[in-house]
RNA sequence: GGACCUGUAGCUCAGUCGGUUAGAGCGCACGCCUGAUAAGCGUGAGGUCGGUAGUUCGAUUCUACCCAGGUCCA
């Protein structure tokens, strides 16, 4: 496509390219140029001296393949570090990659067929990590062959990996700085507990993506017996009957009602009033006693179950205000080691509370008939048991969202767990203070999503009894318990005299250190850290600071730019805050755009079992993957909302960008080179409609920038698409003609200099966000080595006419308006008209542009009308901005007056009188509107265009000649021509298109380079046609022109 | 129960720091152009701007409440 266009010599030089282009097949082959010429690394290292500009990759799993929110956001990740390189800002772009945690660990349990704990123990902690190593980059290599085919540029060769050695020691570090600060604990607390990957998962974790999600569960309402009022009970619900064995307490909010419901038998039910409504079986008897739940408070009852039933001071009505009335009875069962509020309520109140679970989810021996069986399917043995007792009131099922674990799957408990946790609690104030500094896109996150996240920072618990991850870096005496925490690999090998040979277990696990208290042994603790730890710790971490990097790291944090989606505010977002906000007391980062998440056609999420959407690299392949990028990151989805995404998107960006572009490179190179120009950047006469062209181009430097500066990527799409619609149906098309006639004039040479400035201008600034087309565009244009080692565009204030661009508007409005009138009358834009008459603007406008409207407009007169008071009348417009605050109540006074044309004008029009108050000309607008009927008029504000429609068999016969060309055209086209092949034409008809033929043979004869027309029927012909055209038959034929002889 | 987002044309979405007649693309209807482009160009129809109330001379825009969808928290 252009590698055939350079000379022999290597000379780049305008020649034509090719109009039946295929975008994806160019894309590829100048993804081989990329690769083959390193224009990346070029790109990046010719900045170095520059300003840094500091993006942070969100490191993704290798362990699946990269689905659509990983390709939107690689664009993303695309186009704003190649905007700031071109901007001259040096922008290393590292991949990442994460490679600790669940996730792999789940895999490597799948590919292994164990499925527990206890199975990798037997295999062995270092046969399983091996696994996990081996496993974790599985994809790695489809994951860089997909994103280097997306166009992004990123450098996959020096990337880093979160299980490498150095990222590792930075982690530790890290947590040991966290120690250092006091924000680091060892505790006991409630969290969402995974029991077949048996670890606790954060509190984000349990509430990332669709881990919320239905579940049936049993639904049981038990009554606990009261033991001071023999025959009354209360009524208790609970989704959890496994929980029940462990009850301790129940809890009652003290303002509501509660009442005793007489059930028959002497048997009395307590519950709160509000909540009777939901139990119908006993809704209609009689209500037998009403209190305040604070009356109820301190009333003991009988234990439930009897596994704890010894334990002192349990078993009794406690307060709680978190107790409601939408589920249940207003009476809630409270197990402390199982619920973080129970917890709460219980501690306030001194009960402690057992817990009977073991690690792998089942009951251990103090609760005998349940021992061995997980919570899951202790349910029904647990009501069974309630039954027999006669103390279950009601069973149901029921549906509700409930967290899974989102790796596995299964469903999650919350469970009291030993773990090491990061004070995140303590840090609000300060993160909340770090946060007002972010720019967030879109701007609601900041005090919505993310604001509202970090005013309820939870204590995070970052302890992972697991296996593959980094170490928790904490050694404990065996003897007397002292802490010692390691930040560095050096430490570690000092205190325990060995070489540290790997991070990860099980070789971690050998070192042993000698406590300095009590000289006994120290042994780190088992657990790993979790895996969001070592995202948040990413922007230090993969630079290995502070054993290297130092300086580096400390001038350029926080980073410039991050983009994730929404949910990530519970994520990488708000991990990435927790760390740096200990550490340093700074944000992360300074810019984030929060993308939402990316629909199927239908509305629904995308879904490989549904197959509700189209193949992303099928896309890229049928029309490439700049179209692909310009699809998505024109959709509402990159300004943080969800978004339905369908594969017509993708068609639609070739068809607003790419085709005409290219279409218009196609035209310019083709005449170009048939000229044999050489743009020159001198300075040639330009017209009027060559200097609005630049303007208009540098319109849109100023407008991509102001748009990039807001990080809103749509905006800068739909200026791209204006620009290219602008070029290609106005300029171009207004120009073709100029471009078709022969020899290279002044005129010409104008045209192709602004063609070229524009083209060459544009290229650059489309660069960051379609790379591709840009590149075929560049290089079409015999440009360079690469559009993106170029600089972004200089500003041009030369280029820049205030006055040529409002007189162009008004033009362009000229023509739409007579276009809507021969739209009107059914006239052909085709057939010639008489004139034109155009009122309401400077007569300079008119003249000035005279050629243009008389092609454009097809008119052979183009005329200026200075008085325009008989066609129109004047339509009083009010300015209801200024007049509101000025006549207030009389507002509406005036505006009707002036409905009803109740008013006096002044001579000048610059007063105006209605109802009882005076205008003055800044309060009001005069606009008009066409006062006679049945002409050919067209008025918008003060514009106004008057066509002639009157047709004279002159110009009759000068449109049947244009139609007959038209035809002859076609005729042209379909025998296979070239633009240039003479002919001899044959045109037999009569009548009035015979006068036509005759009258316009000359004209014809130029318009469809015939060396000869003649009347009589060729003998030979190359091709021919026959039809009607204004009722008369038409027979066209023509051959090749002999050869001329040469003289 | 609370928080955040969304609700504008048949569809996908802009927009409105309160101002007269609310926009684009697609789709639809109609038409046009023809040696850059049918993967082209234009014209038109199509909207009580989710509902109700309030503030205001004036509300699609601001406020309150409500409805629907989504997300999150409890």
């Amino acid at each position: 496509m252009f590698e055939d266009q350079r000379e022999p010599d290597g000379k780049a030089g305008l020649h034509a390219v090719r109009r039946d282009v295929s975008f994806p097949r160019m894309e590829e082959r100048i993804l081989d140029i990329w690769v083959k010429e390193r224009v990346f690394e070029h790109s990046v290292e010719a900045r170095k001296g520059g300003p840094r500009y500091v993006f942070y990759d969100g490191p993704p799993f290798a362990t699946g393949l990269p689905h659509y929110g990983h390709i939107m956001t690689s664009f993303i990740k695309d186009v704003v570090p190649r905007y700031y390189t071109m901007r001259g800002y040096y922008v290393p772009r590292r991949w990442g990659w994460d490679c600790h945690g669940l996730p792999v660990e789940y895999e490597v349990e799948k590919d292994l067929e164990i499925d527990s704990r206890a199975d990798v123990l037997r295999l062995g902690v270092g046969t399983f990590n091996d696994a996990c190593r081996n496993t974790v980059l599985r994809y790695s290599q489809e994951w860089k062959t997909i994103i280097d085919r997306l166009g992004r540029w990123v450098d996959f060769d020096s990337d880093y990996k979160t299980m490498d050695r150095s990222y590792m020691e930075s982690v530790l570090w890290c947590f040991k700085r966290l120690h250092e600060l006091g924000l680091t604990y060892q505790g006991e607390k409630v969290v969402p507990y995974c029991i077949r990957c048996q670890t606790v998962l954060s509190n984000f974790e349990a509430r990332l993506d669709d881990a919320f999600r239905p579940r049936q569960d049993p639904s049981i309402t038990v009554k606990f017996t009261r033991s001071d009022r023999s025959g009354e009970s209360f009524l208790v619900w609970t989704t959890t009957p496994w929980t029940l064995p462990s009850n301790v307490a129940l809890a009652v909010r003290s303002d509501l009602d509660y009442v005793a419901i007489n059930a028959g038998d002497g048997e009395k039910l307590w519950l709160a009033a509000a909540t009777l409504d939901r139990h119908p079986s006993i809704k209609g008897l009689p209500e037998v006693e009403r209190v305040k739940g604070a009356a109820l408070l301190g009333v003991e009852y009988v234990p439930i179950l009897p596994y704890f039933a010894g334990q002192k001071g349990a078993f009794r009505v406690i307060e709680a205000d978190f107790v409601e009335t939408d589920t249940g009875t207003g009476i809630v069962h409270l197990a402390p080691a199982f619920g973080e509020e129970d917890a709460t309520a219980c501690a306030q109140v001194g009960i402690q509370g057992p817990n009977p679970i073991q690690e792998d989810g089942t009951f251990d021996e103090r609760v005998p008939g349940l021992t061995g069986k997980t919570v899951f399917d202790a349910n029904p043995v647990v009501r069974t048991m309630l039954k027999d007792a006669g103390l279950l009131f009601s069973s149901e099922s029921y549906e509700h969202n409930y967290p899974h674990c989102w790796r596995c799957d299964s469903p999650l408990i919350y469970r009291a767990v030993n773990s090491w946790f990061v004070a995140a609690s303590t840090l609000r104030e300060r993160m909340l203070k770090n946060n007002q500094g972010i720019n967030w896109v879109p701007g609601h996150i900041r005090d919505g999503r993310f604001g509202t996240w970090l005013k309820g920072a939870r204590d995070w618990a970052v302890s992972r009894n697991r296996f593959w991850g980094a170490p928790v870096p904490v050694w404990i005496c065996e003897e007397c318990a002292t802490v010692a925490v390691a930040g560095s690999i050096q430490e570690i090998e000092e205190r325990s005299g060995r070489e540290v040979t790997s991070l990860h277990r099980p070789a971690i696990d050998e070192h042993t250190f000698t406590c300095d208290d009590c000289g006994g042994v120290m042994r780190r603790v088992p657990d790993v850290l979790d895996c969001w730890f070592e995202s948040g710790a990413m922007p230090f971490a993969s630079v290995h600071y502070p054993f290297e990097n130092r300086e580096s790291f400390e001038s350029n944090f926080p980073g410039d730019f991050i983009v994730e989606y929404v949910a990530q505010t519970r994520g990488w977002f708000y991990t990435l805050m927790v760390l740096s906000t200990a550490l340093f007391d700074k944000a992360s980062f300074r810019n984030a755009v929060c993308h939402g998440v990316l629909l199927a056609e239908d509305g629904r999420k995308m879904s490989k079992r549904l197959r509700n959407y189209p193949d992303p690299l099928e896309l890229v392949s049928n029309y490439g993957a700049d179209a692909l990028r310009m699809a998505l990151l024109s959709s509402a989805v990159v300004r943080g909302t969800d978004a339905r995404f369908s594969g017509n998107a993708v068609h639609e960006a070739v068809r607003q960008c790419h085709l005409p572009l290219w279409n218009g490179v196609h035209m310019f190179t083709s005449y170009a080179a048939y000229d044999r120009f050489e743009p020159t950047g001198k300075t040639v006469p330009l017209s009027r409609l060559d200097r609005y062209m630049l303007h208009e181009t540098e319109m849109l430097r100023v407008g991509l920038e102001a748009r990039m500066e807001e990080y809103d990527f749509p905006a800068c799409y739909e200026l791209i698409v204006d620009y290219i619609t602008l070029f290609s149906t106005w300029y171009i098309r207004l120009t073709r003609s100029i471009m078709w006639e022969s020899g290279l004039d002044d005129r010409k040479c104008a045209v192709y200099e602004v063609t070229f400035a524009a083209l060459s201008t544009v290229t650059k600034l489309i660069a960051p966000f379609v790379p591709y087309l840009a590149e075929g565009v560049h290089l079409a244009l015999g440009g360079k080595r690469s559009v993106h080692l170029e600089d972004w565009p200089a500003p041009r204030e030369n280029w820049i006419d205030a006055e040529v661009s409002a007189e162009m508007k008004a033009i362009r409005k000229v023509v739409y308006l007579a276009r809507t009138i021969r739209e009107d009358r059914g006239i052909k834009h085709r057939h010639p008209l008489q004139k034109v008459s155009i009122g309401g603007v400077p007569q300079s406008t008119i003249e000035a542009n005279l050629e243009l409207l008389t092609d454009e407009l097809r008119v052979k007169e183009v005329e200026w009308l200075d008085s325009i008071d008989k066609l129109i009348e004047p339509v009083v417009k009010l300015n209801f901005t200024v007049l509101g605050p000025r006549l207030r109540g009389d507002m509406k006074k005036v505006r009707e007056a002036v409905r009803a044309r109740e008013f006096v004008l002044s001579e000048d029009c610059t007063r105006l009188t209605v109802a009882g108050h005076e205008l003055t000309d800044d309060e009001f607008e005069i606009s008009l509107e066409p006062c006679i009927a049945d002409t050919g008029i067209a008025v918008e504000g003060t514009l106004v265009v008057l066509l002639d429609l009157e047709v004279s068999d002159e110009l009759k016969a000068e449109g049947m000649a244009r139609d007959l060309n038209r035809r002859i055209q076609n005729l042209r086209k379909k025998a296979g021509l070239g633009y240039t092949d003479p002919i001899v034409l044959s045109v037999t008809t009569q009548g009035e298109l015979q006068q036509a033929v005759s009258a316009h043979r000359e004209w014809l004869a130029e318009q469809c380079l015939a060396n000869r027309i003649q009347d009589e029927p060729l003998t030979d012909p190359l091709d021919a046609v026959q039809f009607e055209l204004e009722g008369e038959p038409v027979a066209l034929a023509l051959a090749h022109a002999p050869k001329p002889v040469a003289d």
